[in-house]
DNA sequence: GACAACCTGACC
DNA sequence: GGTCAGGTTGTC
């Protein structure tokens, strides 16, 4: 499930593989991914990527006709550059061909969707204008005073895009138990120190995921079909029962606004 | 502020 | 055959 990491790792391996390519055909297999109707082709056609972006977990590639793309992964999206000659996988539900390669877009769950975003119409679009600072730029001082004005479970605030972009259940699990924060806290109950730590945690957490090139604990994948390793050095996703990494008591599992929260009873106050 | 809905595959 | 996985939207 992509997040923050996982987006921007696939972000870095677009810019190197398709950069400057021209798109010379669109096979839509699925019409239903677009977020709109998907568009004539001759919107498309004949366009070079120009740039691409990351908004939270959204990916955005900028084309020469001022024209963007904007993609969401949602839980199993894979957006890959691949060799025209590559087999096909199920499930993908879009074949941008290039004047090299291919881009192609596949979700099993069809969760993700894809955009075309018009000159212009990128910054009053709806689903990015909802989106609050993101959480690798946001400084320590904004994040404090952020989650100072909110009377919130931790755990769900930090995982609402509207509030803080780019973290996903993982990474907040992940972030609070480095900073040592019970998830069930409120977020303008803990103090300024307590906030001061979460963010370095946050910071952290994020650094390191992105050099191990993001999670691969479904089917996430990067911009080249490979894995990430992250998931190797989980300090609590996914290791319900295992002992904690820091004290050595197991980790536990609770669910948190319905969605499943890890944390080390121990170590998180 | 909670929860169903959107989907498929993995697992029991 | 039932449950679970969880990002986001939509509904209450």
């Amino acid at each position: 499930m992509p997040e923050l990491p996982e987006v921007e790792t696939i972000v870095g391996d677009l810019r190197r593989d398709i950069l400057g390519r021209k798109i010379t055909g669109v096979r839509y297999l699925t019409r239903s991914v677009w977020r709109k109707k998907p568009p004539r082709a001759v919107l498309l056609l004949g366009a070079r990527v120009n740039q691409i972006s990351r908004r939270g977990k959204h990916i955005l590639i900028h084309l020469s006709n001022e024209y963007t793309l904007v993609f969401h992964l949602k839980m199993t999206g894979r957006l890959t550059y691949e060799n025209s000659s590559d087999p096909r996988r199920k499930h993908t539900h879009l074949i941008l061909n290039l004047d090299k390669g291919q881009l192609r877009f596949n979700d099993i769950r069809r969760f993700g969707y894809i955009d075309l975003v018009g000159v212009g119409k990128l910054e009053n679009l709806d689903y990015l204008e909802a989106l609050g600072p993101d959480a690798m730029e946001i400084s320590k001082d904004e994040f404090i005073r952020l989650l100072k004005s909110k009377k919130r479970i931790i755990k769900s605030l930090l995982v609402d895009q509207s509030v803080l972009a780019g973290l996903g259940n993982i990474y907040t699990d992940e972030a609070l138990h480095l900073a040592r924060i019970h998830p069930r806290r409120v977020s303008a109950r803990l103090s300024v120190s307590k906030l001061a730590r979460l963010h370095d945690a946050i910071l952290e957490t994020l650094r390191k995921a992105l050099a191990a090139r993001g999670s691969s604990v479904d089917n996430y994948v990067d911009g080249r079909g490979a894995k990430g390793s992250f998931q190797e050095q989980h300090l609590v996703y996914g290791r319900e029962g295992k002992p904690c990494r820091t004290c050595g008591r197991p980790i536990r599992r609770l669910t948190i606004g319905s969605r499943s929260t890890h944390y080390c009873p121990e170590c998180q106050r």
